[in-house]
DNA sequence: ACCTGAACACCGTTCAAGT
DNA sequence: ACCTGAACACCGTTCAAGT
């Protein structure tokens, strides 16, 4: 192949966001290769490294385009919240959505390794986003003001609807009834959070 | 490397499992390989595939080992339990103890993929045993005989314990403060099992 | 019949050679 | 100066060749 200089540094970079994307909406990242992707967009392997560094920043840069994704959907989804408890269950109800129709893309969120090198700063931003939406939801609902005691409640929360979410995805819930991951999370925040519900009859 | 004979099929698989667990004391297991392995016990890659089948075997074999150790811990642990919810405090605190002193090879369970085959019926078996502790301890706690409803609960509180070590293995918990996985679960449990704890006071 | 060396088809990364 | 072809050091698996 001759060179090529059909695209820039920002046309390769969506390029290839879109030829991963679209191949993570059928298959699993572990089916997934610098070189197939490089065969994908039509460049060479060095040129993916060129423009990412390494093939383990690319793959960052895909969880990121995720970690928007997922960021927008519950940032549209809370606003029909009628109260802080219907807006944690409706985020919670919107993890596990993501993840069932997007599980590729979601898994490679969490089996994505760093290999040693630090996460980078944006990507503790994108995270702590997130999980901030879930914190002042807890805030609002529980009416405390000890930061740590929201922080543990609101990391309690999502440790659950992750742990469900992921045995629900791998499949490894086991359940011999049809027990499925929505149930499982109602049951969650039903019994967890009853502790801090207001008595609306007052 | 001439024709060995120096062990039996047995004595090469006791051989590989030893060697792994030492590598996986220290190393997470993406850094193995077949071929690493059959260096580590002076034989040629070809003879792993000829006695596990292949890789992925041979790493089932592994986690095999993995969940017997740790259900074995598990039935030492729940000996000590004056009732059911200690009973289940005290199985949360070994999955989480256990993960925390054998991060890689608790790791190698989940990351594990079965790439496409099916999971064997023994590795089933194995799960179910220790799923199967859980339920016992929460229907002896709450009361309950309808097995939906305590299977129920007992996956929530897997998934919740199961997300929270999870998170905190791989140090994802994100915690601007010192919340360790041992408060969350506390946590979790004095919330969620609230719901059905007998008043001692009766 | 059983075991394995050598070959095969991959992989991510490097860097000298070319433009 | 920038890009990449070819090379490198890996990987799991196959199977013909050897014992």
């Amino acid at each position: 192949m001759a060179r090529r200089n059909d695209h820039t540094r920002e046309e390769l970079i969506a390029l290839t966001m879109e030829k991963v994307n679209a191949f993570l909406d059928a298959k699993p990242h572990h089916e997934l290769s610098l070189r197939k992707i490089a065969t994908m967009i039509g460049y060479v392997p060095s040129t993916l490294i060129n423009v990412f560094g390494n093939y383990n920043l690319l793959l960052l840069e895909v969880v990121a385009n995720t970690l928007d994704e997922l960021a927008e959907e519950a940032k549209a989804d809370v606003i029909n919240a009628t109260s802080p408890e219907e807006a944690i269950r409706i985020l919670a109800n919107c993890y596990l959505n993501y993840a069932k129709t997007n599980p590729y893309r979601w898994q490679l969120i969490f089996q994505h390794k760093m290999a040693g090198e630090e996460l980078p700063e944006w990507q503790n931003k994108r995270i702590n986003n997130l999980t901030g939406m879930l914190e002042s939801q807890v805030a609002a609902m529980t009416g405390l003001t000890d930061k740590t005691e929201i922080e543990t409640i609101s990391r309690v929360l999502w440790a659950g609807v992750h742990g469900i979410t992921l045995l629900s995805v791998d499949d490894k819930l086991f359940a011999n009834s049809t027990v499925g991951g929505a149930e499982l999370i109602d049951n969650l925040l039903d019994n967890y959070l009853a502790r801090w519900r207001v008595n609306t009859d007052d």
